[in-house]
DNA sequence: ATCAAATTGTTTGATTATCTATATATGTAT
DNA sequence: ATACATATATAGATAATCAAACAATTTGAT
């Protein structure tokens, strides 16, 4: 693998290779990518832990949690939510629906619409577990000062917006000019 | 009747998950949680994604990553670094091996270890799928003043410290005390 | 030296996730 | 009516994932 030392600025355009995760130069973006997976390493750890202390898996808790903060949702929905496909989604509540955990409603006005809702049983469930990480995190930044509170959300924000999501899918390496409104259809 | 699926990527999230990591009130805390989610959700999207370009799945495209940018591993750190179990990594790295993407070495001193590393075919496959969100990240990144590159980095860092996962499982299940993750629901 | 315990990794057996492609039912427009 | 679009479900397949059992090797205590 080339080195890239000095002078990397050049070679950086064929950064298909420059690791996002990897740790060798060290300018500015580099910490911020680094930290920036630590993050994602503690949170994504952080969703096995909780699920595995409620006996779901991650993708089942992710959609209760949703289901706790949305009230009643189209499986559709949940699906761009969570980000997986219709299909495992429709898997996934069927055995949410099974342990009782939620429930389904066919629609009225629409009857292809299939709203889900989360039950008691299902907020328990959650209840059961609380989720630690999110409380350390809150509690550790409460304690921060106001000024700081203020420049770590500004910095996420900001982290947001470079990396835009709709964006970023919208131009693939060919740059289609055209946006759509549903990335996830294929 | 409205349709919820119109722009949901920017409209749902800020709702969806104002739950799992809220309680309604709008605090500080709430919007960096928020923030925090969304980068969550894009870079995990973003991992799909490439996966899917490169023919691999999320775990094993991560796997790559990391023996690409760590070199030879042991494939009890590789389970850590990917937080895998070891039965689930080996069974992984078997697949790798098959494709002729990483390479399995006995090692000599100690025969029980078993190196891993990547191969000359395993790095084109990286390659053939250039990882738009960090290109992206990095570009729009490198184009900020270096005031707030650093105070980015910062932000980042400090979030780090705020997840620190070790510190959290020490700290005990009992002290949560003034944080109430679940609006009183009883 | 010997043998029990710890380590490192693999295998096994089972469950679940996840996808693509297809099917079914319903709605909408011509 | 016909054709197309939408919302969800199902089928079939691959792979992920885990816990538990297994195997090989090293370490350490006596």
């Amino acid at each position: 693998m080339a080195q890239l030392s000095e002078g990397y600025e050049s070679l950086r355009l064929s950064a298909a290779h420059a690791d996002m995760w990897s740790e060798g130069v060290k300018d500015q973006a580099e910490v911020a990518l680094v930290a920036l997976r630590r993050v994602l390493k503690a949170t994504a750890s952080n969703v096995k832990a909780v699920a595995q202390k409620t006996g779901l898996t991650a993708s089942q808790l992710l959609v209760l949690q949703v289901l706790r903060s949305q009230g009643e949702t189209l499986t559709g929905d949940l699906a761009r939510a969570v980000d997986l496909k219709q299909a495992t989604i429709s898997i996934l509540i069927d055995r949410l629906q099974e342990a009782g955990l939620v429930e389904r409603r066919r629609g009225e006005d629409d009857r292809r619409r299939v709203w889900v809702h989360i039950t008691e049983k299902g907020l328990s469930a959650l209840e059961g577990a609380p989720d630690l990480l999110q409380i350390t995190f809150r509690k550790r930044f409460s304690e921060l000062a106001d000024w700081e509170q203020a420049s770590i959300s500004a910095a996420l924000l900001r982290v947001v917006s470079l990396l835009d999501a709709e964006k970023i899918e919208a131009s693939p390496i060919l740059d289609v000019s055209g946006v759509n409104d549903f990335p996830s259809k294929n």
